[in-house]
DNA sequence: CGAAAGGTTGAGTTCCGTCAAGTGTGGTGG
DNA sequence: CCACCACACTTGACGGAACTCAACCTTTCG
């Protein structure tokens, strides 16, 4: 773990994540009790059970929010993407393991003192309140997704929503794009087996609807049919 | 629809919802803005495709959050009780249907004026910053359920769910309530079918672990189990 | 270069969805 | 008050989709 001082000019969220609702004194004071982080892919960022005195800004990367059953399947409840906030500023603990999807740079801040800034800062609280709803929305998306009886459909959901990440504007899909997940990952998140996730994969293939490049790559070649699939 | 003043004096959520953190004077001024209106079961409060101009305050009753696809399958994506708060803030239109599951009370406003009373009271935002938390805790616990590989453990898991809801205090769980939700709604919440539902519970039944009492009476003979058949 | 992790493919089995018939149950009106 | 109807729920038989187990292939990294 790495820890350096925040420069929030240079930010590349600076206007997309919560901060930025802030007047720019207001950052400055933020700024000062916060620190930097950068994490390695596979490292737990926060722990299920731990007391929750931390919460961050994701920078760059990516990050799964997941639980674990008694047999060790993962249970992959949320994705969080550049800009999103990571943390509980009201529950006395952490509820589920936070890991780096990717190698991940973080701006961190103490549970007590961010919700101090919470409370001196109403714009603050509201663009939290505007993140939190968005939030939400992505996971009933997901929700949405896991409700499909075909596993054909979820996996082609989740292609689409991976791609709409990718992209810049979540409207469109991006056309060519890596894979932030493994296998085992896209199971966790839809509710169903690593082969079945490779199956469908290459169900999609041999339709002409995506192309793989290498394990991670992956391409969007008839973006209808996927739509398609998915309602 | 029937529409009558406040009373906030006299409201069984006062202190729960999120206008319990306001100042007397405040509340007041909200209680200005909106208006009570009843709705009775199977009623739709908000349509998806709305253009969002209202929210509201659920005061008693319950409510459900649902989509439904080109086949007609309703996939329920919430349930809100009483205290809870449904309509969007930001989103410039409702994304899903929010239809009453009893004859319910809310408590309704304009999502313009209610909005400028978040900019105008810090302890609102704030206060629907931690509701909103709530929510999306309830979203992945849902998520976690629908993860599930077995029906048997998502049927175990929603009556748990339940009976939580159904005792006053989010920790224990009801020895005895009535369902909610019909066998079609909690399939479509579940994302199985209507005729696994019934199975899965004639099965838990058969088993001693809980008893029916009608069609919608439930009575939880063995916690342990039902626990242990969702870990 | 070799090991380990991630990914694919196949065969067999189980579980759930589908279709269909039948049994309550609550509400309305004769 | 009871008959009837609509709706919700249950149960059964069957087929197919997904899981399990196992072997094999590919990519990555030390």
């Amino acid at each position: 773990m790495a820890n350096t001082a925040l420069q929030c000019e240079s930010c590349p969220v600076r206007d997309r994540a919560a901060c930025s609702a802030l007047q720019p004194d207001e950052r400055g004071q933020l700024a000062e009790i916060g620190r930097h982080r950068t994490v390695r892919r596979g490292e737990t960022v926060f722990a299920a059970g731990d007391d929750s005195a931390w919460c961050a800004t994701l920078i760059s990367g990516a990050l799964k929010i997941a639980s674990y059953d008694n047999e060790g399947t993962e249970r992959i409840v949320s994705l969080v993407h550049p800009a999103g906030f990571v943390g509980e500023l009201f529950a006395p603990m952490a509820q589920h393991d936070i890991v780096a999807l990717a190698d991940s740079r973080l701006c961190i801040f103490s549970r007590n003192q961010y919700s101090a800034a919470v409370e001196r800062f109403p714009a603050l609280a509201r663009a939290l309140l505007r993140r939190s709803g968005e939030e939400l929305f992505e996971s009933r998306a997901l929700i949405d997704l896991m409700g499909r009886r075909s596993s054909i459909g979820r996996v082609a959901g989740l292609i689409l929503a991976l791609g709409r990440a990718a992209s810049h504007s979540p409207c469109d899909v991006a056309q060519s794009f890596d894979l932030p997940l493994t296998r085992g990952e896209m199971a966790g998140l839809l509710g169903i087996t690593i082969e079945t996730v490779s199956r469908r994969l290459t169900e999609l293939v041999q339709r002409g609807i995506i192309k793989k490049n290498g394990a991670r790559g992956l391409e969007i070649l008839d973006a209808p049919s996927l739509e398609g699939l998915v309602r």
